[in-house]
DNA sequence: TATGAATGAGTATTCATTCAT
DNA sequence: AATGAATGAATACTCATTCAT
């Protein structure tokens, strides 16, 4: 008998690793990277912990995937925020990060807890400072042409504000007013501003 | 020889207790939870694993104790802010906190690494949420006094851009704009208001 | 589709054994036997890992095959060594001997580390056993042809010596004086003698 | 009650440690370095795994530790060695050598394990080059003194045959001549030279 | 015959915790 | 009150071997 096929391997092994990346995300963004160990996501995942590194070099190999499968996913979008209009792509960009917080609350958890692991891991430090420093100088341009004032000064003051709208939101969940904070925002810099 | 009266037991404790959780303290607001052992704490303070055990049940008791303890140091103070003036209070609470981040980072790096550990420790969630509901209504009456039209919202909103500030400086540091962001909020909150 | 005959079979299969043994005794001679890997075998030898066990019991097992071809390859050259005189013949051991380390080190590099790793391979006991007793006997009555005064006792030394110039070679290679170490030695045992 | 004294804890660890390097050192004179687990080397000395490491920063530590350990117990009787008549101090060392074969073998079964593992561990490397130099320098310089036309030459096949002499003795063991051996050395070198 | 995904027992190492002194 | 030797369960990771195709 013939062994599998490329195309049906490809497609085994595809599945694998889905199965283990949906585990080891889930379990991560909820307890933690430390805190969740390779046994416990291969267990979830429901295979031999052995199999786990026919996929991934390591944790932090894993972690690594993790975190780029599920940026790119998100970068996407990012160009779907751009209009004519400054305004608009303000506005499109506040009631973006308030989608994305309610939908992919685990995904921001998990990108939260990296950025404060910050020194541990080379490629977090890496990918969060490229990260911010891409969006504070998109944000500072936009808020210029708006002519905000200090619009450098701002535009870190809506970078952290987005911190700190995350960082409660995923910790009080349903008790922290999102859709309120998300009015008040567009208001504030994109209704009354001038 | 003559017995230690248990005044003079009560001192002794009270000195080796101090020793553990400045030591723990410190290397955890480095490190990290999971990262600091009970060995380095030990060393760092100058005692034997052994006797870190007649002081606290685990590891997590410590931590525990050492937040609390933290966190109560910080009640202290609060006090002092209060002024017959609302807009002197608001103005002293910015400035107040401004100044925390600048002198004790480690304090405010462990309480916002810790706030993100919910659901790993019961008492963290607990206290996180009272600290957060009694903060956010201190400032929802100051901010009605001062007549702005939505205070609970714009009460969350400093809330959450004070954790965002904490988190970015904490993790960038020095490249962080402190004084011009404290400036900007007290010219938006406490001068420019009305 | 015609069916393999059984001979085409068979040719293939001694194609594959051969990659394989070839790939192992080379990774084997440099790295050693325990930290040579299956996947690593294969790899070298570009065949999947499943197929070593159509061949092979364990990896054990694939060790004693390799030994037992290295070793029933170096048997049909000693016929070739003999002359009617003793002396030659002694000198063509020498020489042979000599050649071999200089021409297949990683041979002999294996030979001697399994020679070493007695008590954990029944297999290479006795193999070394058998091996030894008939070397020294032949050298034995070589040594007495030609009067050597205690000729099983010299057949020993010569038998040691040649152990212990591999092993120093082996390890010190280009550093080892193995050219003067000939000279010398066919012109304490054959030149000179008598 | 008090803690344990200072030289009361010292003995404990001196016999932990004796433990712990005693079946450390058996089982990989026996089985070799990469064949001896920690596990087995805690059961062995009646230990808890976690022990070894209060002891010894990793397995390659503590076989460092055991190798230093033998060697420097060896080294000391070096300098008992020396004699005015260089004839004597060969045949001195020729004695040495083959009563610590028969009396420590598990020693020098490791220490020739080791030479042939060249390579994968630094230490062994400069230990082993260290006293190879030292060896082969001394002797050449007691046979230049006895007038041998090789003297250097001579010294490496002295000390190519020591080896030789030790890895066949120490794979076959009683079916070594050793006694035979030591009288046929000591008259080819020290008694019918010159 | 040949493949490689999958397994599970094994490896060295860490560390919170216990306990005899 | 204080010590630190000792434990054992847990950790990330490796690898010979199996088996469905």
């Amino acid at each position: 008998m013939s062994p599998r096929t490329t195309s049906k391997n490809e497609e085994i092994r595809q599945e694998s690793m889905k199965k283990i990346m949906d585990a080891a995300f889930s379990l991560i963004a909820k307890q933690g990277y430390e805190s969740t160990s390779i046994a416990q996501i291969a267990k979830e995942a429901g295979v031999s912990k052995g199999l786990m590194y026919n996929y991934f070099d390591s944790k932090e190999d894993l972690l690594e995937k993790l975190v780029n499968g599920a940026m790119s996913e998100g970068d996407k979008v990012i160009g779907e925020l751009l209009s004519e209009d400054p305004k608009v792509t303000l506005q499109n960009i506040f009631e973006w990060f308030f989608k994305e917080l309610k939908e992919r609350p685990e995904y921001w958890t998990l990108m939260t807890e990296l950025t404060f692991r910050i020194g541990k891991f080379k490629f977090v430090h890496d990918m969060a400072t490229a990260k911010m420093k891409g969006y504070t100088t998109f944000l500072t341009e936009l808020l210029q042409q708006l002519n905000f004032p200090n619009p450098e000064g701002e535009a870190k003051l809506i970078g952290s504000l987005f911190d700190g709208i995350a960082i409660q939101y995923l910790v009080i969940k349903e008790d922290y007013p999102l859709a309120e904070m998300e009015i008040f925002l567009i208001e504030k810099y994109c209704v009354k501003h001038k």
